[in-house]
DNA sequence: CCTTGACCTTCCAATCGCTGGAAGCCCCAT
DNA sequence: ATGGGGCTTCCAGCGATTGGAAGGTCAAGG
């Protein structure tokens, strides 16, 4: 990983692709990079590890205005770990209520589904559900 | 539930959305509403229990192409409910799959804030992960 | 008859997190 | 100089809503 990669080279360095790093420049997810002379964006391995750790945080479902706050705590040397798990344990509820909330559909859908002969004929539990 | 509603009375009735409703309308997932004179849609007792069966796909996360099949499934008498069942099983699982990759989040999450103190210490096992 | 206010109409924009394409410039090798 | 790859910007769309603005309509009360 050398000093002055283009966007593709910090692409493939960090796992995000060209375009998403363009667009969370755009959205002030990430600073604006330095450019060359001809305008070509400039990043550090400093700009790819910041990558990273925006693309695992996406992986474990954080949103861009939460991340934002974890980059911005994950570079504050006296944060507070308190103020972290804070955030993290709101995405754990919101993951929780999402969970039960799939968890709902699907448990009712199984059911109609169970009783549904699945044939030829007409009759039909998981249509007699959704007309009541 | 009288015969010639307003798009107001008919959302009451079927406890969709005003709005949603023309939207409904202007994708093609509801057949256009009739007019009056003066352009008011305007709809009947059938309309409302298309709309009501809409609304209770949605209620359990079909989307809405599915959701033009099963009307169109619900409508056709001669259908057989193995095709019905079909797009259920399909939908079950999606379902799935998205509870899983939610509940894999919540996990992995969930050990990492256990293993954060939470105070007032900068230590945070949950920056160490995202950091890796 | 006129005003008020609730309702209706259309159209456009924003949400969230991307992803794709078009048009055009830059850089390097041949 | 020519080709091809990479870079730039801007614009548009996904899914399923929701919001607002600007304007027409209807029924009731003064």
């Amino acid at each position: 990983m050398k000093a002055g990669m283009t966007i593709g080279e910090a692409a493939r360095a960090s796992g995000v692709n060209a375009k998403l790093i363009r667009y969370y420049e755009s959205i002030g997810l990430i600073p604006e990079a330095g450019r060359t002379a001809s305008g070509y964006r400039v990043y550090s391995p400093t700009d790819v590890n910041v990558l990273r750790f925006v693309k695992r945080a996406r992986t474990l479902g954080f949103g861009i205005e939460r991340i934002q706050k974890l980059v911005g705590l994950w570079q504050d040397r006296s944060r507070c770990s308190s103020e972290v798990k804070r955030i993290a344990t709101q995405h754990i509820d919101e993951l929780d209520a999402k969970i039960a909330e799939l968890q709902a559909m699907r448990d009712t859908l199984h059911e109609l589904a169970e009783a549904c002969h699945g044939d030829e004929r007409p009759e039909c539990p998981i249509l007699k559900d959704l007309e009541s």
